[in-house]
DNA sequence: CTAAATATTTACAACTTCTTTATAAGAATC
DNA sequence: GATTCTTATAAAGAAGTTGTAAATATTTAG
C-alpha cells in the first residue's frame, strides 16, 4: 500500500516538528504548512489523506480556512486547539471538521485519532451501497430501497438520507446539517430541515409518528440509526 | 517513572513533619513551605504535581493565596482545613480546589484523595470518550449508553453529565455547576439542580434511591464515581 | 410555454423540555 | 426526640422546539 499523506498546518515550528517525527515513525508521509495560504495551496495541488489544523493560525481565522478547505476537501480534517475553548471546538465540527485534540496533546493519542480517521475514510470511500436493517442506499446508482421496494427521492431527501447515513449513530446539529446540504448561510432555517425530515420519514420509515431511523434529539439535531 | 513531587503549605510544623514521613513512604518527593509567600516561590520555581494546602495560614488569606496559584497552576490543590468550616470549604472548592480534607485527618483517607487526584491529572482532557464500568459518553457522537444501552438525555442532562464525567471524583460546589451549567446569575436556584440530578439519576443509576454514581455531598454539592 | 415536480414559506398543532411550586423525606443540630 | 436545615420527588404551568399540512414560488422536463 501506498504512505498515507498527512498535511500540518501550524505556525509552531516545534510542534510541527514533534508531528513530523512522530507521524513519519509510524510510516505516514508529512506535509507542513507554516500559514493558512501556503496550506490551502498545498492542500489544492496535491490532497492529502488527512489534514490537522491548528485552529489558532496568526494570517487567517482558523474557522475560515476550516470551511474553505470542506468546500471541495471531503477527507478528515482533525482540529488541534488549545484546551478550554469548548466553543471554538464545537464550531470547528459544526463547520465539518471530523475531530479535534486539544494542546497540549499526548502523541499516542493523536495517533490513535488519525488511525482512526483514516480508517473511517477508507470505509467511506469505498462503500458505494449503504445498508441498515430495512434500508438499502446506493451510492453509485442513487438508489433508495426500503424491503427490497424502491423509494422515491427528491435531490434534497436524497442529499439528506445520505449524509445521515454516513454519520450513522451521530447526532448532527441542525447547523451542521444545514451547511452540508443547502451551504453557508442558510444555518438559521431549520424549518427547511423540519418539513424535509418529515417528507423523508414519511418515506422511509414503518410509522412516521414513531421514527426508529430518524430519532430527533430536542434542541441540538437529529441521529440516524 | 519519575517521582512524583507534592508540595505542602502549611504553619505548622507537626503537621508538616507528619504528612512529610508518609508521603515519603509512598514515594512521592516532598517540598515544605511555612508560609504563603514561600509557598508561591517553590511552586513558581519548579510546579509540583500536586499541592497540599492548609487554608488558615497566618500570614496570608489562604483563599486569596488559592486564587493566586489557580492563575497560572492547573495541576489539583487539595485543601487542608479545620472541621466545622464549612463555608470556608465551599469558598475554596468554588475558588478551583480539586478536593479537601478536615483536620484531624486519616493518612490512608488523604493519601487515597492524593493517588485520585494524580491519577485525574495524567488523564488527557482529549478524551472523546468517558467510560466508566456501565456508563459511556460519546463526546464526538454526542451520545451516552448505560450497559451498552442507549440513554436518551435532554440538553440540559447531557450538559450536566458531562461535567459532571470529566471532574470525575472531584466535589463540584452547587454555585459551580449552576454557574457551568446555566450561566453567572443563576447560583442561587439550587432546586433546579435537585431536579435536574434527579432526573438525571433515574435515568443512569440502577437504584436512583440508592445512587452510586453521582454523590450527594451534603451542603457542598455532588460527586461523581 | 406549460405541466409537473420540487422547494420554500406560512400557520398552527403537537410535543418536549424547562421552570416553578408544593410537599415529602432525610440529615444535622440542639 | 423535636426542630431546623437541606435534599428529593412529583406534578402543574410556561416556554420553547418540532411536526404537519397546505399555500405559494421556483425549477425542470417535455
Amino acid at each position: 500500500m501506498n504512505k498515507e499523506e498527512i498535511l500540518i498546518i501550524d505556525d509552531e515550528p516545534q510542534i510541527r516538528k514533534l508531528l513530523e517525527i512522530n507521524l513519519e515513525s509510524q510510516g505516514y508521509k508529512v506535509k507542513q504548512a507554516e500559514t493558512a495560504t501556503m496550506g490551502l495551496q498545498l492542500a489544492a495541488n496535491h490532497p492529502p489523506d488527512l489534514i490537522l489544523l491548528d485552529i489558532g493560525l496568526p494570517d487567517i481565522n482558523g474557522q475560515d480556512l476550516l470551511v474553505e478547505l470542506k468546500n471541495w476537501y471531503n477527507q478528515s480534517i482533525i482540529i488541534i486547539s488549545v484546551l478550554d475553548n469548548e466553543e471554538e471546538i464545537v464550531r470547528a465540527l459544526d463547520n465539518g471538521a471530523s475531530d479535534y485534540i486539544t494542546k497540549p496533546f499526548r502523541t499516542n493519542e493523536l495517533l490513535a485519532r488519525i488511525r482512526a480517521c483514516l480508517n473511517r475514510n477508507r470505509i467511506e470511500d469505498n462503500k458505494t451501497v449503504l445498508t441498515s436493517t430495512d434500508l438499502q442506499i446506493d451510492l453509485l446508482a442513487r438508489t433508495v430501497t426500503r424491503d427490497n421496494e424502491n423509494v422515491k427521492l427528491t435531490l434534497t431527501e436524497y442529499k439528506l438520507l445520505v449524509l445521515f447515513a454516513k454519520n450513522e449513530g451521530r447526532v448532527l446539529t441542525h447547523q451542521f446539517i444545514l451547511k452540508e446540504i443547502w451551504g453557508v448561510g442558510f444555518q438559521t432555517d431549520t424549518q427547511y430541515l423540519r418539513v424535509f425530515v418529515g417528507t423523508l420519514r414519511k418515506k422511509i420509515e414503518q410509522n412516521p409518528n414513531k421514527p426508529v431511523h430518524i430519532i430527533t434529539e430536542s434542541g441540538v439535531g437529529y441521529r440516524f440509526i
